[in-house]
DNA sequence: GTGGTGTTTCAAAATTGTTTGAAATAGGAA
DNA sequence: TTCCTATTTCAAACAATTTTGAAACACCAC
């Protein structure tokens, strides 16, 4: 029952601009409880700090580059190293980030680090 | 047919670490070609660069808040305002990029600009 | 014309993310 | 022990993104 003016004045509804949102937008609106209805039916802030955060992770081609080709089989720091081209201190940052995001876990091997997808890293690929 | 040494020494076969490599790796790298094999199963850069600015796009809670708002019904700005309680030019910086990223698009009505999803901010959503 | 509203643009400041090269670490081999 | 290899960490430099407030714009009403 949230309405969109004072209304005070009948003139008023017929023009809703007088309290600053479109006559359709403020239709439909009131079909979904006004603007506070409409804050109700969106995700909360941490699930959007989550969802962001995972984006954020895969927003850069190199982690994206990294990211298909664990898909394709888990690998060393060499190996991806050698197929990207980048220094060395690069490629750890960005590994740093997809870790950090959960998207890949790195193993110890004997003498290497082993990184694979982790089941959220898929996830990511086909979206 | 690639291989991960230069093999002139049998005895470094059984030791790809040699050629900095982990057994395990380098045999299924054999599988799939090698890291020249690998690289050409990889996305295209320009695809991974589409990619990746979608998510930058995505990667802000504001805007995914923007987006699920989208998604319950197209809005104007000056209730999409009200529901993030933030500044103006803010709120336009944000919806630039959703716009510039082609999620949004915004349809001049008389007075107010009435933003809705595009199918590829849709898509977003459900991702 | 003036004034008001809704929205964008601009430039500066603040913040955050990325790259670089050097140094550190951890483990194995000699 | 010393050396070597694989990887990470660190700090500085650099780049990109975000926030801020002021100004601009476009449109409508008066």
């Amino acid at each position: 029952m949230v309405d969109t003016g004072e209304n005070e004045d009948v003139s008023r509804v017929k023009e809703p601009a007088a309290s600053g949102i479109p006559e359709e937008i403020a239709a439909s609106l009131c079909t979904c409880g006004g603007i506070e209805g409409l804050e109700n039916m969106l995700p909360s802030d941490a699930y959007l700090e989550r969802v962001s955060a995972r984006h954020r992770a895969c927003a850069d081609p190199i982690r994206l580059k990294i990211l298909a080709m664990l898909a394709i089989q888990p690998l060393c720091v060499c190996v991806i190293k050698a197929v990207l081209g980048i220094a060395d201190s690069k490629l750890s940052y960005h590994l740093g980030v997809l870790k950090k995001a959960g998207l890949i876990r790195g193993e110890q091997q004997v003498n290497w680090i082993i990184y694979s997808l982790t089941d959220e890293g898929a996830e990511c690929l086909d979206r």
